[in-house]
DNA sequence: CTGCCATTTTACCGGC
DNA sequence: GCCGGTAAAATGGCAG
């Protein structure tokens, strides 16, 4: 299982590589979102408002999402399958 | 500053728009590194060594090996040695 | 400043003393609210919505606090301070 | 299963409360534990280290070693000696 | 027993 | 330089 001595040094260095190429993208979103979020800033937009207007549209979808499950939790109790 | 009545309003109607747009590939991306991990453990990998690995990488040389004096210190102080 | 050889040694002691003592105190609570949602779904209650409603309740109070924060950040826009 | 109508309710209403004042207790003994990693970095202590010593005290010694061991099995197999 | 979701914890980043 | 809040990582519980 774990000997990593032998063709697994491959394996292991392979699954550490494509990580970190995918790491790395998504570092580089990061920096985007960072950046649209400094310039918004520079025209005078209030970043930490506009987070939360983010957030809160992020939030009413799972909140549907959420109020669909209760309603499918519910049915199930209820035998409505 | 945060008058948001007039032009601002497609502005920020335009912030917003790219920022959830640069969060969704970042949600893509975060899928796709979940998905190598699980790929990696179904072949024997310990993935919450891996992880700690990867995370040392991330790290300067010389910023791991001073973290771990100090923590090899510590330990001393403690009698963990 | 690290200088973990002396009395620090004797600190540092104290003080990883008095965090675990803190975390096994709150590590008791935690299976102290584990029992009571065992209890509650013994008793037919879906575990899952009851974690709901205590967030919601948690939510409610912060989004208070969170709109007088608002509320707050554009005064000072507007030099209403 | 999930009639909250009739006599339930009042069992909802108490699990409810018993929650919430279990969940208030650890809020407190979470901010005491704040406060003492703050006394430490007052008096020179690194957080982080700290914060790493905990973790690892919380280990098995043997499972501790264990972990160590694959870790420098993994960091061979990928030369970071 | 595995994968998923929720919770908890850790690290980061900005403002003061 | 610290402190607060915010987001990412990691851990643990639960269901299927």
């Amino acid at each position: 299982m774990t000997d990593v001595g032998g063709i697994a040094a491959d394996q292991l260095a392979s699954y550490v590589e494509r990580i970190e190429k995918l790491e790395e993208e998504k570092a580089n979103l990061m920096a985007d979102i960072k950046e649209v979020y400094g310039e918004a800033k520079a025209l005078g937009f209030d970043v930490k408002i506009l987070r939360q207007i983010i957030r809160l549209r992020k939030m009413e979808e799972h909140e549907r999402i959420e109020q669909e499950e209760i309603l499918d939790v519910y049915k199930r109790a209820l035998g409505m399958v």
